[in-house]
DNA sequence: GACATAATTCAATTTTTGTTGAATTATTAA
DNA sequence: TTAATAATTCAACAAAAATTGAATTATGTC
């Protein structure tokens, strides 16, 4: 994998509206949700939302399929999970005693952390 | 709130020259790496890699300490195991079966995900 | 102290993103 | 076939990020 193609992916995910949807496509797989669903579940202004979930989809990390007048929208599960494996390649030049190490530090739930 | 600060951090994976710096210091954790180093390592102008470094330790994903008249870089593992599970929480919420089986497909190493 | 080295900050410019309302396309229902 | 609904595209503007070279700060060496 390339990092330039990596990076879009993060990118996607970099701003707070499309990482909000994301998540909500994640926890709602692998259904997905139509688009007026996402909207009215996370309060985005449809045009904006269209924005967003056009950025998503390019990137790959959501999927899109009309469905009668609706588009329905889903996460793709297998590209996150190779992003994460992308991320965490090689982590600790390959020592996984110090990796598992680290995770016994890491269960901070990021929700509860300090804004910067 | 919560996703305004992880966006923020996914940010900062969203330039290829950060995201080939920050698995640099990943795959070089726990010791991490001199500016000068990464310089060298990636072929990247002093001036700008400066300007991505701050960006990584702003986030949070990157920590930074003088050493002399050097600065030592760091990947915060702990943050960046955090942020995946921030990114998978609850998928596939009503069906852990799906999830464990998109899991089991993947190439993730699961010392890097969250038990489900 | 004077000089070299490591790295950062600053200022200027260019490029890219995000947001909004109005107009448009696609589909279904009356 | 007309109207209603779902969603997108378009155009305009506002905001933020990337890049560069020159100047600056901090540290170590002669």
């Amino acid at each position: 994998m390339e990092s330039k193609y990596v990076s879009k992916i993060f990118e996607a995910l970099s701003s707070d509206v499309r990482l909000d949807v994301f998540r909500l496509l994640v926890r709602n797989a692998p259904a997905g949700l139509v688009a007026g669903d996402i909207a009215k579940f996370l309060d985005v202004p449809a045009t904006n939302l269209s924005f967003h979930l056009k950025a998503l989809v390019q990137s790959g990390l959501v999927t899109v399929e009309r469905e009668g007048r609706f588009m329905r929208y889903k996460a793709s599960i297998p590209l996150m999970l190779d992003i994460i494996a992308y991320l965490t390649a090689e982590c600790c030049s390959g020592n996984p005693e110090c990796c598992r190490k680290f995770r016994a530090e890491s269960h901070v739930d990021p929700t509860f952390l300090p804004e910067r």
